[in-house]
DNA sequence: GGACTGATGTCATCTTGCGACATCACCGTA
DNA sequence: TACGGTGATGTCGCAAGATGACATCAGTCC
């Protein structure tokens, strides 16, 4: 390869990144993430490993490619939602798996599967919805809410999203993710109110 | 140094792994974190790269060392306590601020800024908060407390523990970290319930 | 056609993280 | 005292991650 006729080429390649998060993904399945080095992404993308460092920051960008989208989605949905503070990150994630998840159960389940092999790709995507809780926190006060509200409604649908998220991956599991996340929503509401009483058993402790 | 006298030391260390994180501090903090290398940090600690490795997993690890405590203190708080699981989960953290956070606000200002300044940092630490909170519903678990309660429960006070070590630690206040634990606890309970007023100002928004 | 811009490939380098091996201190035992 | 085992450490080497510097080529504008 690399005949000398062709040394330095440069013919410009418009997918060269969704071709590298392709073959990302598929070497992620195959063999694992750290058994898969960017030299061999590139090198199945048809393209060099300093390349794949232009496009993407470091080797697990390649997996999160998403979460834009998934951003502006949710912020926008807060943006327009009139309700209280909670309810309206609520209703956001509502839309959200709706809009995004709702039909690609499979990829889903496969990119999980990815991440929850690798304690890096945990870690990042911890950083991941960190960032796109500040975005909403952000969106939130944008809409005249307090910095505290907004911080502990945000964290809470947070929280609500992420139980939801990890029953509707779950295998054997065929609800759909909205309805899962009114269920865990009023889970969470039972679970933090009634400090009085000494048995609350507010809703179905399970 | 290393004179050819003394080609392969070996004289024991009782003390090498807090030589090594007294030193990785002060040079995080000197220098920033990237800008350390391993080597430096050995070296002022008068040890070897690879000893570090043979202590901590990687560079990070060097400021996580107190992550143990912490999920020890929690968990027996857990375990100890008798009342509803978030009532539960919030007086165990309460607990942390009094026995570990109280007495340390300085030092824990210069390893949250140096936290702060690195994203590598702020991923590992999300990590540990992680498997902290893992932890907590494994403990509450262990109560008779079911799955989806659990989490919920634990994430909600993992959620008021942050906001109010946020504030804690942001420079001028005064509060202490138990009172503004209690003081968040309430706000949350605010937040996520009352969803049928228009404004319920339960606290002090800000 | 010629200069300019931008994406890419190549080369070099540093750092992380770890395996393999030798070395030395310490400790128990004869 | 001598001897052997155990364990912590230092040295060497290396794969992979990540990045800077530079050359090369395509397409575009003048």
């Amino acid at each position: 390869m690399t005949s000398d006729t062709m040394v330095g080429m440069a013919r410009w390649q418009p997918d060269a990144r969704a071709r590298l998060e392709a073959a990302a993904l598929e070497l992620f399945h195959e063999r694992g993430f750290e058994q898969t080095t960017v030299t061999e992404i590139a090198a199945r993308a048809g393209l060099d490993k300093r390349t794949f460092y232009r496009l993407f920051g470091d080797k697990r960008e390649a997996l999160f490619s998403g979460g834009k989208l998934l951003e502006d989605v949710l912020v926008k949905a807060v943006a327009e939602t009139d309700a209280a503070p909670f309810e309206t990150v609520i209703a956001a994630f509502h839309q959200v798996a709706n809009e995004i998840f709702a039909d690609r159960l499979d990829l889903v389940r496969m990119r999980q599967s990815i991440i929850e092999g690798s304690p890096e790709l945990q870690e990042r995507e911890l950083r991941k919805t960190g960032s796109l809780a500040a975005a909403v926190t952000a969106a939130l006060r944008e809409k005249g809410v307090g910095e505290t509200t907004a911080t502990l409604a945000t964290e809470s649908g947070v929280t609500v999203f992420r139980a939801a998220f990890a029953r509707w991956v779950a295998p054997g599991c065929d609800a759909s993710l909205a309805d899962l996340i009114a269920e865990m929503a009023a889970e969470l509401r039972a679970v933090t109110s009634a400090p009085a009483v000494p048995a609350p058993n507010a809703a179905t402790p399970t």
